[in-house]
DNA sequence: CGAAAATTCAAACAAGTGTTTGAAACATAC
DNA sequence: GTATGTTTCAAACACTTGTTTGAATTTTCG
């Protein structure tokens, strides 16, 4: 038998993840744990700090997967390409789906509204609190590409985080759309594995390249707003 | 004088973008705006339907920008390249920035907020709406890669997708570690001329290729998580 | 002008919110 | 077994929410 604690956090992480934080209220939650209203605040002190807690359990988890599969990659001796940085992200992610049913979905999708948290006090404690693992892997990927600029870096960091936050947090709606219009349904799974390779020949892109292909500004080619 | 109805949309705009829809309260709005508490539902009908008029007028201009260099695309006799497609995104937002400040990312907010709504009322309003522009643009792509499946290009529209609307939904928090790590603020047409020729390399990539770099599924890379 | 329609306004509504309270129930340890 | 600390519980608290009401005001237009 859970214990009240993970009784709420367990219906507190599905509600959230499906409705917003705002839109899940307390009474919501003690109902579908099945324990008393007042044990939220009892145990936990607010609503705010239980917001924090759900989001904490994933993300110990997810920080110490990835943490494994980095030690993996310092471990191994053969130059690093972007890609093997990159497909550290699987497995901590699959393992989320593991652990319960649609964790990587319910995990991404809790990361993505903390994102949007303008004012964000999700956000905050995320930042000092997983700076490490983050900035290790950072320094990986920046070891595979040290021609790269490091502001250009972080750059294509985050538009790569807004992939996978994004991509996998809505994962079922695109799912559904993918087998009516194609026949398909990817797992997660199949999902990430799109994803990485997709991700890594982007980053392999160099735009430094002189009269590259794809920094060509020709009237015709990217905005040239100034020329209307 | 703005219409009091405009005013509504104003403050409302700015508002949800800055809170989110849950978290603001139609008092919120109506003090802001100045005007009185019952004229949203006089004008509006509900909170709900505020939502979505918010969100139209920047759909509307937004699909209609695009919609434009879309034609251009057409009228071009030049062979297409992915990154020609996925400049078309360019100006419609810009265009969005300079209608009022932030536009772009007061857009891109509430884009990111309507998708993540599971239920998702205003989506599936979106889903009809915008089906026809949105059908267009993913017809072009395809174009400029004949010989990639259907699916393989859904899966990559929505990874795009993702990074445009995760990035410039979040820019303010960017831009500012941008400043304070590297010295340099990027303008929002300079994050999307980074981030255009970052997605047409991806979109590049070809992964029916055999033997490809990027594929190579060798016990080091990618996930081969059924090897333990 | 003056009747009709559209809009604004202060006030109230019912419903739902997070949190607090103090007694009851339970567990633990001497 | 009794005392001590922990946890549960029903009830109430103070407050905010979106929406409605009906009268006052403004605008429209013949």
């Amino acid at each position: 038998m859970a214990s009240t604690k993970d009784k709420i956090l367990n219906a507190a992480e599905r509600l959230f993840a499906e409705h917003g934080f705002a839109e899940t209220s307390l009474r919501m939650i003690t109902t579908k744990a099945d324990v008393n209203l007042a044990s939220v605040n009892y145990h936990f002190g607010s609503k705010k700090t239980l917001i924090q807690a759900v989001f904490e359990r994933f993300m110990d988890r997810f920080s110490a997967g990835l943490s494994d599969e980095l030690d993996k990659l310092d471990a191994s001796d053969s130059s690093l390409e972007v890609i093997d940085v990159l497909s550290t992200l699987t497995r901590p992610i699959i393992l989320l789906d593991e652990l319960r049913p649609d964790g990587a979905g319910v995990f991404m999708n809790l990361l993505g509204r903390a994102y949007a948290e303008t004012q964000g006090h999700i956000r905050r404690f995320a930042m000092e609190r997983y700076s490490d693992i983050s900035k290790r892997f950072s320094m990986l990927l920046q070891a595979t590409s040290p021609t790269m600029q490091p502001s250009e870096m972080f750059w294509r960091l985050h538009f790569m985080l807004g992939s996978f936050i994004f991509t996998l947090a809505g994962h079922k709606a695109l799912q559904e759309i993918s087998e009516s219009d194609f026949d398909q349904k990817l797992t997660i799974e199949q999902i990430i594995q799109r994803l990485v390779p997709f991700m890594s020949a982007a980053f392999s892109f160099d735009s430094n390249l002189p009269n590259n292909h794809f920094t060509d500004s020709s009237p015709n080619r990217l905005s040239s707003l100034a020329g209307e």
